[in-house]
DNA sequence: GTCTAAATATGATAGTCATCATCTAAATGT
DNA sequence: ACATTTAGATGATGACTATCATATTTAGAC
C-alpha cells in the first residue's frame, strides 16, 4: 500500500536507526535485510525502494550512526570515564559506532570507508578541542593516541570471557589515559 | 585416498595455518570452508575428518595464531616501533591476530572467546614484562594501556580511505605511547 | 470523486554455504 | 600378500539470503 511523504521518511529513518542497531550489535553480514526491515516494522520487499543494495544501506547506516555519535557534554574526563565503562561495553547498540563497527569497515565498499575516513577525522578534532591546555603537537597527539586507546580497550573489552579481566581493563585504560593527559 | 599419519598431521598444520591466514585477512564470516580447504591444497570433504565444525576451526586457528604470534626480540620500543607500521597495517594475514580477530571474537562461540581471554591475558603480561622500571601498579596500567592504544590504533588505521590520515594515527599513537612510557 | 503513480507486501529466483553420505584408494597391521 | 581401516574426494542436501517481479493499496493530483 502506498503510504504518506512523511511516513515514508519516517519509515526510511527508522529502517537506518534499525540498521545501525543491529548492524553495532551483530555487524554487517550477520544481519539480514529481511531481519532488518521487520525491525523496522516493514516487510523485506519494500528494501529497494529505499536503497539501492544492502551495501548502500551499510554506508547510510554508518553515516547515520557516526552523526548520531555526539558523546559530548562534559570534558574530557567525563567523556573517558562514559565511554570506558561497562555500561558502554555491554549495550554495543547503543553505543559507539566506531568501536562496533571499525574493524568490520576494512571489508566493506569504498563509500563505507570513506565515510568512516570523515567520521574519524571529526572524531579527532573533537576530541583535540575537549583536549586540556597542551601544545598543539601534543594535542594532536594525545587526541589521536587516547582515541585509539579508548576504542582498542573497549574492542578488547568486548572480547574477553572473563568479567574481571574486562573490567579490568576498561579500569586500567581510563588510569592510563588520565596519567597521561596532563 | 588414506595418507600416512604424519602426512595427516601436517595437513591439519596447513588447514590451521590457512584458516588463520585467511580469517586474519577477510574475516571469520567471509571465508568458506571450501576456499579454507583449498588453499590448504585439499578439497571441502575431507574437511570434517580434522574438525568438528567450521566453528571448532574458528576457535582452533584462533588458538593456532594466538600462540604463533610472540612479536617480540628486542624491547618494548621497538615492539611498539614494528606493531604500529604501515608494513603491518598493510598485511593483517600475517599480522597481529588480536588486531585483526579481537572485534570478531564477539559474535563467536564461548570457546573462541575462552581462547581469546587466555591469549589477551598472556600478551599483557607479556608486555608488562618488557616493560621498562615502572611501580607494579603503573606498569599493569601502562601495560593494558599502551597494548589497547597499539590495537585501537591498527583497527583505525585499517578502517580509513586516506592514506595521510592513517599514517598519522600510527605515528601519533607510537609518539603518544612513547612520551606516555617512562 | 476519479485516476494514476508510487510505496509496500507477497512471492519467486538464483547463488552460496555448512554439513553429510558415499565412494576410492592407499596405509597399516598381520 | 591380504584384509582392514581410514583420509580424503566427489557429489548431494537443505537452509539462508540478496535481489527482483508482480500484485495491492492508497496518497495526491486534477
Amino acid at each position: 500500500m502506498k503510504v504518506s511523504r512523511e511516513q515514508m521518511a519516517e519509515n526510511r529513518r527508522r529502517i537506518l536507526e534499525a540498521a545501525s542497531r543491529l548492524f553495532k550489535d551483530k555487524g554487517f553480514e550477520a544481519v539480514s535485510v529481511a531481519e532488518i526491515m521487520k525491525a523496522a516494522g516493514l516487510t523485506h520487499g519494500g528494501f529497494y525502494g529505499h536503497f539501492e543494495s544492502k551495501d548502500d544501506l551499510v554506508a547510510q547506516a554508518l553515516a547515520h550512526a557516526l552523526a548520531a555519535d555526539s558523546l559530548d557534554d562534559g570534558g574530557f574526563n567525563d567523556f573517558v570515564r562514559s565511554y570506558l565503562a561497562p555500561r558502554h561495553r555491554d549495550n554495543p547498540e547503543d553505543g559507539c559506532p566506531t568501536a562496533g563497527l571499525a574493524a568490520a569497515i576494512r571489508h566493506q565498499t569504498p563509500a563505507a570507508k570513506a565515510t568512516m575516513t570523515e567520521g574519524l577525522r571529526a572524531q579527532i578534532a573533537h576530541i583535540e578541542q575537549a583536549l586540556p591546555a597542551l601544545s598543539a603537537a601534543d594535542k594532536r597527539s594525545a587526541a589521536i593516541g587516547s582515541w585509539a586507546a579508548m576504542v582498542g580497550a573497549v574492542i578488547l573489552a568486548r572480547s574477553v570471557d572473563d568479567p574481571q579481566l574486562s573490567d579490568e581493563i576498561l579500569e586500567q585504560t581510563r588510569a592510563w589515559i588520565d596519567a597521561c593527559v596532563r
